[in-house]
DNA sequence: TAATTTCTGTTGTTTTTACAACAAAAGAGG
DNA sequence: CCTCTTTTGTTGTAAAAACAACAGAAATTA
């Protein structure tokens, strides 16, 4: 127990909270732990939606695909982030994606219905801040993904990741944490004209890239 | 000031709002009535993200545009409905999108940093909760904007987008609120090529349509 | 109603992508 | 080291989209 909280300390939604109401926020939420092997399921899709995740250690895929199987990576979730809870926040019966741990991870279940029940606690009152702060933030990764998605090349839409990926970490050396396929689908296109792509690309002096490290010329 | 009031009894935001406490929560957000002519900017890309716009009247488009001048209509903002409260909830300096009265409209714009500030304040927990559903119920727009972008064809996006309508309104036939420049702008497409798409799925019998009439056979 | 402007549909050409099939490279396990 | 598997790159072909240019329809305005 003692490792969860040294997680929960760097997790946003308990921002403010002093450590000695983490557990009593813990409970309020009853929170639990729980663990997948790399390639199983934490949610499927149509599960209902009340609970959240949060992941403690490992990393998990949210995965949508349409009707003809193209999966589509909606987002990755690494350690200390949280999944399903705009799902929960929103009031929906079902969640619409699927919920895959990507590699094996431990995921601390936490229930959020629990927390709209207790007005004028403060320990609550902060949850919902942060916890707004953290939808908010989401909600402008959407958007970032769908300024790489309306591009119309694949050209642009690999230019757009990058630029995003340079901003992010801030050197224009990076390496990312996609193989080709996942790319691919993060993209939204085809594999092997994505890799003839970025092939051009490195050729036309754009960029350099190997395996998973690029940089922007 | 009534007629203000009328609208806003409607608006999620002042949900579990009683009467006689909405004209404190208008002064704790300073709200305060702007007018706007069509295809005048509300905000340009770069403002700072204090504020946040409500639509009293009229009709209000949320614009991105890339450096090739393709814009993108990420949102339609009609009577009643938030825009830029994401921004200022995510804790962002200033906005990435530009907004636009796509009609003449009446705006009430409040400031959010305010309701921040007031912990354990009855009215601001209500607002602060009330928020958070709608923040959420975003996200999850996106989401579907995003499963129309991901599909790789014109006729997938358009298919995608018709049955994401029906959905909405319940009925195999709809009116949708987009001219077909708009429309194509949304899918992220062009216009002509778009229009071919649309005259081949009816020819089909995919769809029929009118104007902007449609329905699903 | 006539003139003008905006919107929509059509068509041909060029560019880009999807698809398929395969080759080369990299990794994993014995 | 060799074998097997996975990942990545390459190429040719067919399909689709972008682009451009224009014609007709609809809406607006004088």
């Amino acid at each position: 127990m003692k490792k969860i909280f040294e997680v929960l300390k760097n997790v946003s939604i308990f921002d403010n909270i002093p450590p000695d109401s983490l557990g009593d926020a813990l409970d309020l939420l009853k929170a639990r732990k729980a663990l997948y092997k790399k390639g199983s399921p934490v949610f499927l899709e149509g599960s209902p939606a009340d609970f959240v995740g949060l992941v403690l250690s490992g990393k998990i895929h949210i995965i949508k695909e349409d009707y003809y199987g193209n999966r589509n990576i909606v987002a990755e979730v690494c350690q200390g982030e949280l999944f399903g809870e705009v799902f929960a926040c929103a009031g929906i019966a079902a969640i619409p994606v699927s919920v895959l741990a990507a590699d094996d991870s431990e995921v601390l279940l936490m229930d959020f219905k629990s927390m709209f029940m207790q007005p004028a606690d403060k320990t609550c009152d902060t949850l919902l801040s942060n916890l707004l702060k953290i939808v908010a933030n989401k909600t402008l990764q959407l958007n970032q993904k769908i300024d790489i998605l309306s591009k119309r090349t694949t050209r642009e839409k690999i230019l757009a990741y990058l630029s995003m990926q340079i901003k992010a970490c801030g050197s224009p050396e990076f390496i990312i944490p996609f193989n080709r396929q996942e790319l691919a689908d993060f993209l939204c296109v085809e594999r092997s004209a994505m890799s003839a792509e970025l092939g051009r690309m490195k050729r036309y002096g754009l960029i350099d890239f190997k395996k998973n490290k690029f940089r922007m010329l």
